[in-house]
DNA sequence: GTGATCTAAGAAATCTCATTCATTACGAGT
DNA sequence: ACTCGTAATGAATGAGATTTCTTAGATCAC
């Protein structure tokens, strides 16, 4: 006997590859990665677990693939947002607000990042990779022309000074990845920034001398003039 | 026919669960969560699949009682050690010379807390966590020294600090984690040390005014006699 | 339009584990 | 030596990823 069969419709490869994606992200940013099933996306983006194998080589790399996806999305504006900013402290806080406000958006992808991509021993061969490093490139930009500018003190390594904001604005936001406790951005971004340029800005001791220099001075003409 | 069954041994509770979180943690300390697998840890320890279960509620489970019994051996003289060293600076580049020792020392274990423990939603109410929070609560006690000693700033949030910390050490050294690269600790110690200070220290301001004040006070006595 | 062909989509088989369970037999206590 | 509690076993179960085989919509040449 026939057995029902649903009723088969071909779409344009982008539209089903598009489709599938879309189906994963929503599961994927909603449910840890063990517990997200193929059979869910599937049933989500309308097709059988069978079809996704013909566009995605598995699992893994299906993640991959949503996640290369939401990082394109995000970098296309990012540059040019940055490019309207001015100021060494501006620039910062913007990038470091960035993250904070990407974070708040999608903890459910973040925390795919931070878990299953991030620490897997290919990530650093992998696209996503690539991805980050863009996204992570502004950060050092914005630290190099703080040198260029004077502002920024040239004898720290400024790649250590990125995984220092990175890794602040992530730790500080542990909590509200996993579901507890709430993030308030603008302030996070106020003070991660503060101790950050704190740690990086050339020191006031040079404009304090300066002074010390001209008062000094006037003393002298004072007392120059005084006997 | 009866089958070639193994020779069965048995062992105090205490001796069989050490052998399996030894086994345990040598298998997850070299494979991903994923791949390590309970019939591996099991062979490993010399035991077969079903007796894990009789002490573990599941490869989860034992994952974190591995985890838990590292946290323990290291907490030990962690806090010993760290007695014996004085002054805000040489506390703090311990605490943070500390963190990057473990991960040199241990980067598969690392990893799994990085990706499988932390981050997860159950973290925040784990035994893990309360490690953790042990571990990490010697960096906000050699923090709120320095602000009683008033070396540091009162105005910083000091758990942002302390996540500009961690947060440092394991972006840095993700590189390494994941099997690419070296982790050269004391060079880090040192830079990441120096930068997070230069954050939070009293700034110098302070005492170049009272250095103003008293050339200032100098030169209105100056101009006073001279007149 | 029509057939040949390509390949998307479907459905079900397979394969790999984690987890469970019924059974066996060690060893401490009597 | 006998009994009993339970450590340990080894096989069964089941969930879910991946593969394979089959069916049929689309496209192109004519």
């Amino acid at each position: 006997m026939a057995v029902a069969r649903r009723p088969v419709t071909r779409l344009p490869r982008a539209q089903r590859v598009s489709d599938i994606l879309a189906a994963a992200r929503a599961v994927f940013s909603e449910r840890d990665y063990e517990e997200s099933s193929i059979s869910e996306i599937a049933a989500r983006a309308g097709v059988v677990e069978g079809t996704i194998y013909k566009f995605f080589a598995g699992k893994r790399d299906l993640l991959h693939k949503v996640i290369d996806d939401w990082y394109a999305g995000m970098l296309a504006d990012y540059q040019v947002r940055l490019a309207g900013i001015e100021g060494t402290r501006n620039r910062l806080r913007f990038v470091i607000w960035s993250h904070l406000k990407s974070i708040e958006e999608s903890p459910g992808l973040c925390r795919q990042v931070f878990n299953e991509v991030r620490g897997q021993r290919d990530y650093f061969t992998s696209s996503v990779h690539d991805h980050h490093r863009h996204y992570t490139y502004f950060a050092l930009d914005v630290l190099r022309e703080g040198i260029v500018a004077g502002e920024v003190r040239p004898d720290v390594s400024i790649t250590l000074v990125r995984d220092m904001i990175y890794g602040a604005v992530e730790h500080h936001s542990l909590a509200y990845i996993c579901g507890q406790g709430s993030l308030d951005v603008e302030t996070a971004a106020d003070q991660i920034t503060d101790v950050v340029l704190a740690g990086v800005l050339v020191t006031e001791a040079e404009s304090s001398d300066q002074r010390l220099d001209r008062i000094e001075a006037k003393l002298d003409r004072a007392l120059a003039a005084g006997s």
